[in-house]
DNA sequence: TGTTAGGTTAATATCGACATTTTAATCCTT
DNA sequence: AAGGATTAAAATGTCGATATTAACCTAACA
């Protein structure tokens, strides 16, 4: 993160700013406003905007300037259930591919979740449980060997956090910890016991279901 | 297209550019002879790169300038690996939520196809071919009815282009169109008989291949 | 009272210029 | 003559300024 151009800078805390809610759906980002708040000029602003473009979470009108995409129910079921779908391929071809190296990694990803789940739990720290989470699922799918498989798998998961983010602010401290544990623990099993089918029903619905929960909200 | 800033002229023609190899790999980008060609100023150039290296077409390296990003064998496979996984996805998909709408599509822009075929193989018009091409798959995956799924898949194609095109350049007026044609016939077949296993196997198959000559390049 | 027209304000898109950094070319030393 | 240090050249990243365009507010008219 040193060392980089301002429109690096500009453009990883932006992101953040739309993907944690804090500009919502719709928002005008005005030049004058942006210029304050991340005290850079209009250029790198500009350089950093074209890039959300292009990761669809910024809209941008000619000469009417840019502004957060909006949220749909229609997008948000399209991109949870593309993401189970993408999931469960990644997944699918771990099983096949993954060497012993990858299953360790596993195990010890759900040892740092589940040891630590208790801890944040009581902290209420979902975004640090959420990283240890989202670790746990990268050294599953991790196994596909498959960069670009990857980065598109990135991609619909900061797409989706968006969503999440806000059902969490709505629902700040509540955390549906238990019911996950017992998921990911059933998931780990049918991943080492290389059993596909039961592995990609079980990640599928590990998407599906909270996404369910999100569709209140819209 | 018209009316659009310069950024996205830029972005256009840049990305074109690129694709089709005019900018060949590893190609440094420079300020000077870019503006030249697209006389424009530095801002709306760099705009157009920064999201460039959103789709991973260009490299930016700070205070040392822009430039193509490089063609590998590994990363060759891999997308058109993944392309064969993400295609098969839609295609399945299309088969089961497709209506009749769908089918008369399929059906007319395989006709298109087929009909236009000779025409263009006297030509040694291959990119209108291609078109063509890209339209007949398109119109069946398009029944997957997931506009984030159809994004990734083109997103895909068009890294992949840049492959194709490489080999275009070394093999022009060349085209295996013969093989395609009888291919597509049975695609069709099966997709119009909602035959998921032989849909699925075809339209892998279909990708694979072509990549395994491409591979004799690199 | 609702609508439209005009003028005012604000924001955007682009350019030119400057400071900083990298790349190269040259020169000096051993 | 070779290697390293110094200097010159070129390219990059950023800012301020300007012209153009859209948005807004007011007022006059139907």
């Amino acid at each position: 993160m040193p060392q980089e151009n301002s429109a690096a800078k500009v453009l990883f805390h932006l992101k953040q700013d739309i993907l944690t809610g804090f500009f919502v759906a719709g928002h005008k980002l005005k030049m004058s406003a942006l210029k304050e708040r991340y005290q850079v000029g209009v250029n790198p602003l500009r350089e950093a905007l074209s890039q959300l473009v292009v990761m669809q979470l910024v809209q941008v009108q000619d000469q009417r300037g840019y502004r957060v995409c909006p949220v749909t129910q229609t997008e948000l079921v399209d991109i949870y259930d593309t993401r189970a779908h993408i999931e469960s391929l990644c997944v699918g071809l771990a099983i096949e591919r993954g060497d012993e190296a990858w299953e360790a990694n596993i195990v010890a990803a759900a040892y740092r979740l589940q040891s630590n789940a208790d801890l944040l739990k009581a902290d209420g720290d979902l975004q640090a449980w959420e990283k240890l989470h989202q670790g746990f699922h990268y050294a599953i799918v991790k196994g596909c060997g498959s960069e670009e498989l990857l980065r598109v798998r990135l991609d619909l998961y900061e797409k989706a956090s968006r969503y999440r983010n806000l059902w969490l602010q709505h629902n700040a401290g509540h955390g549906a910890f238990d019911v996950n544990q017992m998921e990911h623990e059933q998931l780990v099993t049918a991943v080492l016991a290389r059993d596909l089918d039961s592995a990609k029903k079980l990640i599928s619905q590990h998407i599906i279901v909270p996404s369910q929960v999100l569709q209140g909200l819209l």
